[in-house]
DNA sequence: GTCTATAAGAAGATAGAC
DNA sequence: GTCTATCTTCTTATAGAC
């Protein structure tokens, strides 16, 4: 990697840390392993770094959106799939989602950023709001929709539905993201959430059919 | 309200805007309508500022926690309310503890400097998580406890029926504190998730019933 | 492109008069 | 308790040699 891209990764690591205010150029130059001011001729000050780093991130959320609407188109016409998906898969589905966002470095690294410096500008506090909250409601309403439209799933009201089911994933990783220790926890009721989420919506013949079984097993 | 207590006022205002870093003493005493040098009688220097705000919140979370713990315990010898909870008092309940998290003012501006501090201390971070995240759970898990007990509703695991009514109202409210002209569509969808809900962890027998209801309408 | 030396300025904090 | 004047320190950024 090249030292103009070792600093917006070593600057981004540190931001993501302690905030933009609180990490020096001097402490971004020494992570690179060079001195403060040779730092200048690779960007024109503090905020050229920062601004660079913003911009990649917008560069990497619109390849990731087109990805996933390529993903979404194929979804819907390969909607045969959905039409058997298990309980194991939603889960498997669900798991996935958190894990990349919660382990994901360079995710993982913006997010915090984007956490700490949302109040002192708009843009970065849209931009939390789409990547973490709007892009994947959008994309989970997609894929439930289809599983709605093969009958798997029974709903009334799609958004709500996929509300339901992103919502307690947001806030487990919320929850991951300011206290680690927590992760093991965390999965756990991530299954949890799924498993119920499965019995609640799914065709409501299974629901009851699920009710008598573990009613039966209870007693 | 005294010098004293007005600079914390105004302390808190700034530092849940801008950030600590952000805001210089200078910029508090203007607020207070005071010279910078004239805050250093009342305090000894800044960080004693914040340290003083975070006592009076830990200090303010304790009586809030001590209140909760009386009203969950008259709530346990009141049971016989929660037999005959109504969809319309459910939603209140939601809609109350959103509005109260997202407009009281003090909550307000602790949440929001708690959001862009909590990475510069652990302390922090365990705070936010007790107060927006464990405590609105533990007492929510009390309340929903007690109308499973009062057969209202219905579930093998009131741990994640309480997250699955909490999660999306915590992500309306992270929603609206960044970007604040979307309550309106908040309040839309808490009030659609509330009715859901209901339907979904509703009496069984009462499931079906509104079921049959609905596809009559539609038909 | 990297370095040392240094300028320029910002922000926290103190001294001492009133 | 509040002020003006000032000190001190820290940080960004530039100059200019190599």
């Amino acid at each position: 990697m090249d030292t103009k891209q070792r600093i917006l990764d070593e600057a981004l690591t540190l931001f993501s840390e302690k905030g933009y205010a609180n990490v020096f150029v001097a402490d971004i130059a020494e992570k690179v392993g060079i001195k403060a001011p040779s730092l200048y001729k690779h960007y024109k000050n503090k905020q050229a770094i920062f601004d660079a780093i913003i911009e990649e991130m917008n560069r990497r959320f619109l390849e990731e959106a087109g990805n996933l609407q390529i993903n979404g188109a194929d979804a819907t016409e390969d909607a045969e799939i959905y039409k058997h998906i298990s309980e194991e898969q939603l889960i498997t589905l669900g798991n996935n989602l958190f894990l990349y966002f919660l382990h994901d470095d360079y995710t993982r690294r913006f997010r915090k950023m984007l956490t700490i410096e949302q109040f002192h500008d708009k843009k970065l506090a849209t931009a939390y709001m789409k990547q973490y909250v709007d892009d994947p409601l959008s994309y989970q309403e997609i894929l439930l929709g289809l599983m709605v439209s093969a009958g798997v799933l029974q709903t009334e009201n799609v958004e709500i539905m996929t509300l339901h089911f992103y919502a307690p994933i947001y806030m487990l990783l919320t929850i991951c993201d300011r206290e680690p220790e927590r992760e093991k926890e965390a999965l756990i009721k991530l299954e949890a959430h799924i498993r119920q989420f499965n019995r609640l919506y799914a065709r409501n013949e299974e629901i009851i059919q699920d009710n008598k079984i573990s009613r039966r097993k209870k007693k």
